[in-house]
DNA sequence: TTCCAGGTTCCAA
DNA sequence: TTGGAACATGGA
């Protein structure tokens, strides 16, 4: 598939931290899209993929977003402007919304590498075998499956105390049928309303499923990297007072939360979703050493 | 060893 | 309504 004037770089979109379960070996990616494994790589302006529609992969990798577009309306300072520059070509992947939810209760107060191995140990303990040339997958364990996974098997998996959150959260979807078809059809605060009510969601993993799974583009998750990636560049809209306040502790209070995501949506605009993953991701690489 | 991680929940004030 | 401790575990 040729790319010709669509901006996509493959490598930043799975590399940035919104998807878990994609690993790279040699130039191919191996990952699942839907219920099937799949294969994928880019060689300048050509996608090369095996297993999977062209649609598919378009609507997987957002490819149908506009990206010019979306850069003209959240370019509103050099400092945006420059990121979505550096980092041009990183897409917002749109995600099976259940996968979505219970990788990102399981990402709470975890590193990305230890999300990652929680998410494959759950896929593999109860998620369906998959091969595609010799290559062994593990499908993401469908919601009735949960129905006998216990808290002693979640433990075994590394996930800790979000293990009840986990057991408890899913029967509660299970309870509804069309959960998020409805969702997709609230608005960005209507939606966010309803997940907060499911244990282990609060205000930055609601964010994070709507954004990456329930197409709420106007969704701006606020995590530890943001904030600092706030504090850094965008301190000037806010007092003193509050800069201060929330450098001073690690965790973000609710009422906190609720300035700095109101900041990011008004800022920003309804584009406010990419404006967050690219200052996200600026912020994790400006912390690696060899940057700039 | 120690520190920190794509936070949420619970409880006291 | 708000502030702060507790929470399980693994990677760096």
């Amino acid at each position: 598939m040729r790319l010709f004037q669509t901006p996509f770089n493959l490598d930043l979109t799975l590399c940035c931290g919104q998807v878990f379960k994609w690993e790279k070996k040699e130039d191919w990616w191996y990952g699942i899209i839907g219920n099937n494994p799949i294969k994928i790589r880019q060689i300048n302006k050509d996608l090369e993929f095996e297993n999977v529609s062209t649609n598919l992969i378009k609507s997987y990798f957002g490819l149908n977003d506009n990206l010019h577009e979306i850069k003209r309306k959240i370019s509103k300072d050099n400092f945006i402007e420059n990121t979505l520059t550096r980092f041009w070509g990183l897409r917002i992947i749109k995600q099976d919304p259940w996968e979505c939810l219970i990788s990102y209760i399981c990402a709470t107060y975890k590193s990305i590498a230890a999300i990652r191995k929680m998410l494959f140990e759950l896929s593999e303990k109860f998620g369906e075998k998959k091969i595609l040339n010799d290559y062994v997958f593990y499908t993401f364990p469908k919601p009735e499956k949960f129905q006998s996974i216990t808290k002693s098997d979640l433990l075994d998996c590394g996930l800790g105390y979000r293990s009840k959150y986990v057991l408890k959260t899913s029967k509660k979807i299970l309870s509804r049928d069309s959960f998020f078809d409805e969702l997709k059809n609230f608005s960005y605060l209507q939606a966010k309303k309803q997940l907060i009510e499911f244990p282990g969601i609060g205000q930055k993993v609601a964010d994070c499923i709507l954004l990456f799974s329930l197409g709420k583009t106007e969704a701006f998750p606020v995590d530890i990297w943001v904030k600092r990636a706030i504090i850094k560049y965008y301190s000037n809209h806010f007092s003193k007072k509050f800069i201060s306040k929330i450098s001073r502790s690690r965790s973000i209070s609710n009422s906190e939360y609720n300035t700095l995501n109101e900041f990011g949506r008004t800022y920003f605009g309804e584009n406010a979703g990419y404006a967050q993953e690219y200052l996200f991701h600026f912020e994790r690489m400006s912390s690696k050493k060899n940057f700039l």
